[in-house]
RNA sequence: GCCCCCGUAGCUCAACUGGACAGAGCGAAAGACUUCUAAUCUUUAGGUUGUGGGUUCGAGUCCCGCCGGGGGUACCA
């Protein structure tokens, strides 16, 4: 059980007992929330419940404080239970709980974090999902360290958690991708065709095209337009997705299941989701074309589904029946799609498509990250894959890293509009937090080794002995974890992942600056045991926390 | 025009969904290494939370109006 739970438990006790003996009046339910005070000497938790009851109780609220906190029964987690103006009541953890965490941080081990919030229920976590038409940009990375993260976290609170991109194989921009290999493969063995309007004009597909020649032959160039693009096709997309798929493993980002969108029609999904839909009359046809009547479900415009004259199905089209299959064939519990804010428009859309479905519109949670602005030295720097203009993934992972890379985007918050440095983020490289973070992990292993090197076993201690204030501090930063966790999975905000590394590693440093660990004075031997096993929890704890940001965790720097 | 997001220290960002004196990092100023890693630590300066109202015991957070920035508003994705 967290911590504030306990706490809040404890309340509820102290509020029933003294308005069972009449102390305090009857106020029905009340939620009792218990937060963490910003000040020291406002304790370790508070709540402010008396502030909330002092309406319905008409009494002022620092005699309700007093009353609850002078009636907070006795447990072991509480040192100190006091009441303070205008109406808080403030909990003090008590010094020798806070010194048993460790062992439990101990034998909990690299676990230690996880909270049962997922219950067992399945989520798939849907992201970056770009177009596969050529190499991933700095923009799609964003949305590739969140989802991943995202994750990481909601596996560690206990859900059944499945990582999906979906592959978007079908659709227009896959035509023209396909026209524009055809025609740079035809050039590549030495004909004049031009390339086709639109076209995707970069580089890569000249490349791509040249391979294809290089490694499949020019059987193709003598085959018509049709045929050969039907040839060249499968293997420039094939190849295509593995360079995505090689660059977000760069990254950090793995998938579980890579989802065609042509499965949907393959397996006739598609047509069977239209006619479900036709069948309420949700789908109308008119100007030659089929609509979503979205306008019945309380939105401005309806949407088309299926272009006129044989177009074929739009985004929207697909999406409907690739939602479906997530709800209905996959049975997913809740699913969360990771989207740029380019495609909030589609919100709307996808809510209204819930109800079509009969589905609770909160079991599908779209996370819109907001666009970031790179800068290089101060400059703003524009990217677009139409005009040329854009750095890969992977050439950003040549400058900062991987590590770097995923601290600064997840540490902000997904909408947040923000700013990306690049030159910054290569030149003070040594000044970047990330760096300070993973400092402290190399420094708690660096101490452990010279433990291990001067043999000095600690699998007993008395832990009793950690009475220093950084060492205390160091405890009450280890046990935040859980509800780190906690929170950035029912808020799906994996940014506070970061925060809480940063004042993990501060308080370690502290402690470091202020504690000699492994002392050469025998009279020293049992403290140095316990503050072993102190640094051992601390070494844990910041590793489990660099894992779910999937970062790595050096034992040396 | 309409819809969505944002505006917090010089810069980049937090603030536990309405709580107590708005916090970190970087940058700036001043200090600290004979021991386990100085990629460190200790101080100091820096704020009318864009702005004007409202709700509330209490507002960075909720509501309304302005100002500024970004995104969307297709039979593109």
């Amino acid at each position: 059980m967290q911590i504030t739970e306990t706490l809040a438990r404890l309340v509820a006790e102290a509020l029933e007992s003294v308005q069972t003996s009449g102390a305090l009046p009857a106020a029905g339910d009340v939620a009792i929330k218990i937060e963490r005070p910003k000040l020291a000497e406002h304790g370790d938790f508070s709540t402010s419940l008396p502030l909330v009851l002092a309406r319905t109780m008409r009494m002022a609220p620092i005699q309700i404080a007093e009353a609850i906190s002078g009636a907070v029964p006795e447990h072991e987690m509480v040192g100190k239970v006091e009441h303070a103006a205008p109406g808080f009541v403030n909990f003090t953890l008590s010094t020798a709980w806070l010194q048993s965490q460790v062992d439990v941080v101990r034998k909990v081990g690299g676990a230690f974090g996880s909270v049962e919030v997922g219950s067992g229920k399945n989520v798939q976590v849907e992201f970056v999902s770009v177009n596969p038409t050529g190499p991933l940009h700095v923009g799609h990375a964003r949305g590739a360290v969140i989802g991943s993260s995202l994750a990481n976290v909601l596996e560690a609170a206990g859900y059944d958690v499945q990582r999906e991109y979906y592959v978007n194989d079908a659709g227009n921009q896959m035509r023209v991708f396909y026209d524009t290999l055809y025609s740079r493969y035809m050039q590549a063995a030495g004909h004049d065709v031009p390339l086709p309007d639109p076209a995707y004009p970069g580089e890569y597909l000249q490349e791509l095209a040249a391979d294809l020649l290089n490694d499949l032959g020019d059987n193709a160039v003598s085959k018509d337009r049709a045929d050969a693009t039907a040839e060249l096709a499968p293997e420039g997309l094939k190849r295509t997705l593995a360079d995505i798929r090689r660059v977000l493993e760069l990254l950090g980002v793995t998938y579980d299941q890579w989802f065609y969108e042509g499965e949907l029609f393959r397996t006739g999904r598609f047509e069977q989701v239209l006619e479900l839909l036709e069948d309420s009359e949700l789908i109308v046809e008119r100007d030659g074309a089929k609509w979503f009547a979205a306008t019945k479900l309380g939105l401005e415009e309806d949407i088309v589904v299926i272009r006129s004259g044989g177009g074929g199905p739009t985004y929207f089209g697909t999406d409907i029946a690739y939602h479906h299959q997530k709800f209905f064939e996959r049975k997913f519990d809740r699913v969360i799609n990771v989207w740029g804010a380019d495609h909030h428009g589609h919100v709307a859309r996808m809510n209204a498509l819930m109800q079509a479905f009969g589905i609770d519109p909160d079991r599908l949670r779209i996370i819109i990250n907001q666009i970031v602005n790179f800068k290089d030295d101060g400059e703003s720097v524009k990217f677009s894959k139409r005009n040329n203009v854009m750095v890969t993934i992977e050439e950003l992972l040549d400058e900062v890293g991987a590590d770097a890379c995923r601290f600064i985007f997840l540490s902000r918050s997904p909408e947040s509009h923000m700013e990306f440095d690049l030159g910054l983020a290569k030149s003070q490289s040594s000044e970047n937090p990330v760096y300070y973070v993973q400092y402290a992990h190399a420094r708690m292993c660096s101490i452990v080794r010279v433990a291990d090197e001067r043999k000095i076993g600690f699998d007993s201690a008395d832990l009793s002995l950690l009475i220093h204030e950084r060492e205390l501090d160091l405890i009450r930063r280890l046990i935040e974890l859980p509800a780190v966790v906690e929170r950035s999975a029912e808020r799906l905000e994996p940014h506070h992942l970061p925060h809480f590394a940063m004042d993990l590693a501060k308080s370690l440093q502290r402690f470091y600056e202020s504690c000699r660990v492994v002392s050469s004075e025998p009279e020293e031997l049992e403290i140095s045991r316990a503050r072993l096993q102190l640094v051992d929890a601390a070494r844990v704890v910041l590793g489990r926390t660099l894992g779910l940001m999937g970062m790595t965790a050096p034992e040396r720097m």
